[in-house]
DNA sequence: TCTTTTTATTGACCTGGATCAATGTCGAAA
DNA sequence: TTTCGACATTGATCCAGGTCAATAAAAAGA
C-alpha cells in the first residue's frame, strides 16, 4: 500500500480533482524521496525555505517505513525525540484518563504534524495510531532546534504549526462545550471537507478514514447518536453516505447549521 | 490596584506561603521594572537566558498600564502584533460561535502567555478580558522572531510555551468530552491549585478570580450545576467555600475522583 | 448609610442524548 | 462461498444535567 497517497484504495481517479503530484505512486516507493520533489511540499514544513537550507533539512529527515491500520506510532511511555509529519494515510491521537476512558483529540492527514504537544514535557501525552495504511516523515526535535537557530524561516514555520494546532483545539473546545450533537457533526464534516480540499481532493465527496466510533468519541457523543445524525441529515437531503463515503449535497444549509 | 501582585486585595499575608518577591508592591509601580528583578522571573520567558540577551529582550518588552476588571485586552477584530504575558491579576479568553454563543477557552495567571493561538492566522481568534485589576507585559511578535533567530534558548522557550498550552487544551478536551460534571469541576480546581502553588501561594486555600458563570461555561456546564456541585462537595467534607474562597479539605479523595 | 445590580443558591421539572438491546451489513479469512 | 468478527443502524427506555423560577447574598454605586 506504499503507493497510496492519501486515501485508502477506494479513492478513485474521478474524485481526485487536482492531484498534487502527477505520478506520485511511481516516486513514492523511494522512501528517501527528497522534500523538493515531495507531493506535499506546499503543505509541509519546507515551504519557503531556501534551496540549500532545504537540502540540509532533507538530511536530518528520516522517511519511515509504512504503518498498518491500527499500528501505534507512539504512546505516552515512549520517549519524545521526534515530531512526525504524515506522508500518506491518516492517524488519530487519543489521551486517556486514569481509569482508561479515552478521548480522541485529533485526526491527522498528509502534511500535518503529530506530537507537538510533547515538546513541553519532553514526553508524549497521547497515543497515536494509524487509521489505515500510512507513512510518516520523522523530524528529530533536537536537530530541528539546532537547525532553526540558523534558519529563521524554519523556526517561524514551526511556531505557526504549533499555533495552528492550538487554534484547531480551541475551536474543538467550542464544539464540545457549546454545540448540539448535530452542530458538532456538521462542523466536523465541514472541517474535514476543508482539509481534503487543501490536499487536492474533492471537498464535496470523500471517504472517512475513521470509524463512527472514532467520530463519536472525538465529538463527545455516543456512536448511536452519530449514526442517527447521519440518517437524519440524509433524510433532510443535506448529505448522503454509503458506508464511509460522504457526499455533501447542500453545503449552504450545512454551513448555516454548524453554529 | 497596581500594587496587587496576583490576587485581589483579599489575599492575606497568612495565605502567602512563599512570596516570590519580598517587597513586590513597592517595586511593581515602576512600570519599566526589568525582567532581571521581576518577581515572575522564574516562571516567565527570560528563564535560562544569558544576562546580555536578557537586557536586549528587556528593551523590546513594553510594560503596559493596568487593566480594570472586565476590560478587554484584545478581540478578534484587533490585529495581531503582540503576545501578552500576565504580570499581575488574571484574564480569561473566549471564542464565539457565529450566533454569539461563547466558550471560555482558558484562564491566565501571572507568567502565562496570552494570544499564542493568533500566530498562525496573524489574527486573534479569541477575546481576552481581565477578571480583576491586572497588568501585562507586551512582547512584539516580530521583534521576538528577530531575537529568537540569534538566541536559540529564547526560541526553545517559546516553543515550549506553545506546547504547554497545547497540552493543557488536550487535557481540557478530555474533561469536556469524557468526564462527569463532578469530575470536571474537581479537575479544574486541582489544576488551579497546582498553578497557585507554582506561584508561591497555598495550594490548599485560594480565591477564585472568575465567577461561577465563567467556570460553568469553561467546563461546558450550567451555572446551577456548578453551584450544586460546590454544595455537594462541601456536604461530603471534601472542600469548603465562602464566596470565591475555596479551601481543599480532602486532597487524596479529590484526586481520586477527578478521573 | 441605603439602594440597585450582579452573582449565587436552591427547588421543581424537563429534555437531549446516553444506554440497553436487537438486528443488519460489510470485509477479511479460509 | 461461507463464516466470523467488527462495525453500523434502529428502536425503546432512562437519566445527568439543563432550564425555568424564585430567593438570597454580595458587590457596586450613590
Amino acid at each position: 500500500m506504499v503507493g497510496d497517497f492519501f486515501m485508502d484504495n477506494k479513492m478513485t481517479q474521478a474524485r481526485m480533482i487536482t492531484p498534487l503530484f502527477e505520478d506520485f505512486a511511481k516516486v513514492e516507493h523511494h522512501h528517501q524521496l527528497a522534500c523538493q520533489s515531495c507531493a506535499l511540499y506546499r503543505l509541509c514544513l519546507p515551504l519557503g525555505l531556501h534551496r540549500d537550507d532545504l537540502s540540509k533539512l532533507d538530511e536530518i529527515i528520516k522517511r519511515s517505513a509504512g504503518f498498518k491500520r491500527h499500528q501505534i506510532l507512539f504512546e505516552p511511555s515512549s520517549t519524545f525525540k521526534t515530531i512526525f509529519v504524515v506522508r500518506s494515510g491518516s492517524f488519530k491521537t487519543t489521551i486517556s484518563a486514569a481509569d482508561g476512558r479515552e478521548q480522541v483529540t485529533s485526526f491527522y492527514f498528509p502534511g500535518e504534524f503529530i506530537g507537538m504537544d510533547a515538546i513541553y514535557q519532553q514526553r508524549y501525552l497521547s497515543t497515536a495510531r494509524a487509521l489505515e495504511a500510512s507513512s510518516v516523515c520523522e523530524l528529530p526535535y533536537e536537530r530541528l532546534q539546532e537547525f532553526s537557530a540558523t534558519i529563521p524561516e524554519l523556526q517561524n514555520q514551526l511556531m505557526a504549526r504549533l499555533s495552528k494546532e492550538l487554534s484547531a483545539d480551541k475551536n474543538l473546545l467550542l464544539s464540545l462545550g457549546k454545540k448540539t450533537a448535530q452542530e458538532k457533526l456538521i462542523s466536523f464534516l465541514l472541517s474535514l471537507s476543508q482539509r481534503f480540499s487543501e490536499r487536492g481532493y474533492s471537498s464535496m465527496s470523500f471517504q472517512l478514514t475513521m470509524s463512527r466510533g472514532d467520530i463519536a468519541n472525538h465529538l463527545g457523543l455516543a456512536i448511536e447518536t452519530v449514526s442517527r445524525l447521519f440518517t437524519q441529515l440524509q433524510e433532510q437531503q443535506l448529505l448522503s453516505t454509503q458506508g464511509k463515503e460522504v457526499t455533501i449535497l447542500d453545503l449552504p444549509t450545512l454551513k448555516q447549521r454548524c453554529g
